[in-house]
DNA sequence: AAGCGTTGTTCCGCAGTATATATAACGCAA
DNA sequence: TTGCGTTATATATACTGCGGAACAACGCTT
């Protein structure tokens, strides 16, 4: 008999821009996190369940908007080569879990918010 | 001959959620004040560009995810039919307003503090 | 009784996106 | 020199969401 509202609450999510475009959201910046451990394109996108051109157009796209490059990648080699974070990218994704720290206690304030105001 | 770095700054958005299903964000609550002021699900669609279905679906998505109806619809008529925006629905959408100036505020906070970590 | 404009509902086609596949280039190691 | 696993790139294929068309139902007005 429930005349009672769902629970409220508030999701959200941010990205990085780099001007006006995109430069990287949750999911690049986890790629980023992944390729670090990894040391691959390859694998990184093999774990995350995305298609290695998917992984390739966003870390090409990441290194194109910001001024510098995000990861550098080797052709060849003994391993076949790889990629690594550079210390660009180091910054960039441990820039990103500060703004995500701040970005979770606003959320829990806006969802206290919401359900005081609409009761 | 810039080696300096894109302007950096943070794009974010919410979303509304009822539970674990997503309510409604920007776009549903623009429909939301779009039916308000035409009182017709059709030529609030019509007004913002998009189908008849993709608004009459958001429409009834929302109404079924929340315990109250935020939208009535009247079929037949003099005029055909139409739709209002009930009690509820207008407590939601000065709710999210109210949420969206606090956000915007976050926001500023968010691009300076990236700029200030990635210098 | 007929007309009108809306809500409500189904179905098909399309476009844009993502995925899969194929292939070349690379450079170290054995 | 051959093999290997990766980066790099082009092409083809599959998928999925969205839009548009089509149609019934409704109820007030004339």
């Amino acid at each position: 008999m429930p005349e009672t509202l769902a629970r409220l609450a508030v999701r959200s999510q941010f990205w990085l821009m780099a001007g006006d475009e995109s430069l990287a959201g949750p999911g690049r910046i986890e790629l980023l996190r992944t390729i670090d451990e990894t040391g691959s394109i390859r694998q990184a996108a093999l774990r995350m369940g995305m298609s290695y051109r998917a992984a390739w157009d966003a870390v090409d796209a990441m290194n194109r908007r910001l001024g510098c490059d995000l990861v550098t990648r080797l052709t060849g080699g003994r391993s076949g080569g790889g990629a690594r974070l550079t210390e660009c990218g180091q910054r960039l994704i441990a820039a990103y879990a500060r703004l995500e720290q701040d970005h979770q206690r606003h959320l829990a304030r806006l969802s206290a918010k919401l359900q005081k105001l609409m009761g």
